[in-house]
RNA sequence: UCCUCAGUAGCUCAGCUGGUUAGAGCAUCUGACUGUUAAUCAGAGGGUCGUAGGUUCGAGUCCUACCUGAGGAGCCA
């Protein structure tokens, strides 16, 4: 028999009917001669009854319809007997396809607040809320394809793993492939060598250490040998010294197989021990020579060499060569010093330079551009930015369309008529979902102070979006609506303001959310704070050069969509990649205005940010399924 | 990274200027109830008060450090 889908069920009036359906319990009542049992299965937000003769079943299988259980049941399709609901669903039989131990079960039949949801993402998606905002995600998902194919736009798959930081947009994650690093020791952890154990360093000790003795990570060596090396890990330390002592290079890199090797002299760990409990509280110095008397050998000899020299040096250079030099203290290290400043050398690299993840698809979109016309990318992107705020995340997906012959009023007009159709596909088709999401963004709207509550309902806002032109005004129009405005005479900014500035997220936001109360694009920034690859404006005076940016703000989360019309004049744009530095990085980007140039524009617009202003969230975390932001990555 | 606030039962939270045996609602378990709708009623179990130090005769409460979370800022999308 064929499973049917609920919301399908849920519509459906041909009563009589034997069906059958599956989903997850997400309410269970009853007495002893009947039960009730709300089951969902992910298709659409409601749940259908089930109705359950207790007579008709064992009792051992009535108590495993706990919520969250899974279930199929099949039965007769009825019109209700009871209020709440229209139809419901008579089981003949039904089997458990999955149990749900009602004492660890974490989701219960109540509200939960978003954090500990967050904490149990991967149960999320079986409460309404989130359901139902996964579902508006894949809404827009679908019509951001919908969208750029039915306008001629084709599908441009920019690279993830980019050679090129020039970007400018921020904090970039590196890749490496780590083939050293592999081969290191178990760290955070309990490791045992030759019958000895050992308390490794945490990742978060490590970080406690840079935050707070390390400010700055410029490494004094002497403070890390002794607060670090000997105080505090002294019988790592000792592990340290005797691995390199009998490791030779090749065996340390290949570290898997000579762990029953490691020690297999007990008395050089004692009398390492009596050295070290000699010197405990006097100078590092005097424990490094101490040490170089126990050492011996010429590899030894070359070891304290540099385990000397770098104990009287404070900058961080000595400090790397001195641990790159002991194949194993670069194994142990890795963990201790970020790995940034660790192995500059191409030849490790995978790819033979550095590489990062990107933040950005543009520069590889205009290349596309500039041959198929339009294009657009939708991706991950990723930005290694401490940031813990309600819009950034550390992995994000971005949607980057990028045209041919588009001045910045067009990119502008795409803009607002792509947010628009956006939001009406949403409205449209996943009306279920928005109208209770709605109705939870007014119970916590009610909920906030008055001063921080929103003018307008959820679905009144995006009715509102879609009916209304956006506001078009310059950075120079902008700011003098701020010199004049009362905040501004009042002195109520937090920042002041003046042109050339930065707009700060408070102007941003009275120019949103108070003087125009709906979303504004702003255009021709000046250009010292945006990006080198802008068009710049002609015949503007001295020190007011502005560039041909856009960026669209909408009320509740600021910044939706960053762009700008590109500068195609090779002159120009050279001009502005010499002053940065990046020309020869960026030779192919240079070559499309070397060869047949001609106007172009895009703009970026994040896709979580979306999601946030159609579903009415306030948290970007909770828009997307695992959201990946400093220390945390769980699932 | 900075600022502010928070961390007490499975969840949400109360616990006053330090003072005897740390509480409530929901959830769970047991029992009652012929159609429930966040079911209802009666009872029971459930706690290293984020971690480590410190002050004190005495700390959930005060101090210090750290960890974690939330909100705001910066960075941006």
């Amino acid at each position: 028999m064929q499973r049917e889908k609920i919301n399908y069920l849920l519509k459906s009036d041909d009563f009589g009917r034997k069906i059958k359906i599956s989903g997850w319990i997400r309410a269970e009542r009853g007495n002893n001669y009947v039960r009730f049992i709300g089951l969902n299965d992910g298709s659409c937000l409601d749940h259908i009854q089930v109705v359950a003769d207790v007579e008709k079943f064992e009792e051992a299988l009535l108590k495993r319809f706990n919520v969250g259980a899974a279930l199929s049941v099949v039965g007769t399709l009825k019109a209700s007997e009871g209020k709440g609901q229209r139809i419901e669903i008579i089981a003949d039989t039904i089997e458990v396809l999955g149990d749900a131990d009602p004492d660890s079960y974490p989701i219960q039949p109540k509200k939960h607040s978003l954090e500990f949801l967050r904490e149990n993402a991967h149960l999320r998606s079986r409460t309404n809320t989130f359901s139902a905002i996964f579902r508006v995600r894949h809404a827009l998902t679908y019509a951001v394809h919908k969208y750029f194919h039915d306008n001629g736009f084709y599908a441009w798959h920019s690279p993830i793993l980019t050679a090129s930081d020039a970007e400018g947009a921020g904090e970039m994650f590196r890749v490496r492939n780590f083939l050293l690093e592999k081969k290191k020791l178990t760290f955070g952890k309990t490791t045992t060598w030759g019958g000895l154990s050992y308390q490794s360093p945490t990742s978060n000790q490590i970080s406690a250490v840079y935050s707070n003795e390390f400010k700055g990570l410029f490494l004094n060596v002497e403070e890390l040998i002794e607060k670090h090396f000997f105080n505090k890990h002294k019988h790592f330390f000792e592990g340290l010294v005797n691995f390199c002592k009998q490791e030779e290079q090749d065996r340390l890199i290949n570290y898997e197989t000579p762990k029953s090797l490691l020690w297999s002299s007990p008395t050089e760990i004692d009398a390492l021990s009596e050295v070290w409990k000699k010197y405990e509280h006097t100078d590092k110095l005097t424990v490094a020579k101490e040490i170089n008397a126990f050492f011996t050998s010429e590899q030894e000899k070359y070891i304290l060499d540099l385990l000397g020299k770098s104990m009287k040096s404070n900058d961080t250079v000595n400090t790397i060569n001195f641990i790159n030099n002991i194949p194993i203290t670069k194994l142990c290290f890795h963990n201790w010093i970020p790995s940034n400043l660790l192995d500059d050398n191409e030849s490790v690299e995978f790819f033979g330079r550095k590489t990062h993840l990107t933040v950005s698809g543009q520069l590889e979109a205009e290349l596309g551009a500039l041959g198929l016309g339009k294009v657009y990318t939708f991706g991950p992107t990723f930005r290694a930015e401490n940031s813990n705020t309600t819009r950034h995340l550390a992995e994000f997906w971005m949607i980057e369309p990028e045209m041919a012959f588009y001045e910045i009023e067009d990119n502008m007009d795409l803009a607002e008529d792509f947010l628009k159709y956006l939001i009406r596909f949403a409205l449209e088709n996943y009306a279920d979902d928005l109208a209770f999401l709605d109705k939870r963004f007014t119970e916590e709207n009610n909920a906030k102070k008055k001063e921080e509550r929103a003018e307008q309902g959820l679905l009144e806002k995006l009715q509102s979006v879609i009916e209304t032109d956006f506001v078009r005004i310059s950075y120079t129009e902008a700011i003098d609506i701020l010199l004049q405005s009362k905040p501004h005479k009042k002195g109520k900014f937090q920042y002041p303001v003046e042109w050339g500035i930065d707009l700060q997220s408070e102007h941003e936001r009275f120019l949103v959310e108070k003087h125009f109360k709906k979303p504004v694009i702003l255009s021709n920034y000046p250009r010292d704070i945006k990006a080198f690859y802008m068009k710049q404006n002609e015949g503007e005076e001295a020190g007011k050069e502005t560039v041909r940016a856009m960026d669209v703000l909408c009320p509740g989360i600021g910044e939706i969509i960053g762009g700008s019309q590109r500068e195609e004049n090779y002159e120009k744009l050279k001009a502005r990649t010499d002053a940065m530095g990046i020309t020869d990085e960026l030779w192919w980007y240079l070559d499309t205005r070397k060869f047949g140039t001609v106007p172009h524009s895009g703009f970026g617009l994040g896709f979580e940010r979306l999601v946030l202003f159609v579903t009415g969230m306030s948290n970007i975390r909770d828009v997307i399924p695992f959201p990946r932001t400093p220390k945390n990555a769980e699932f």
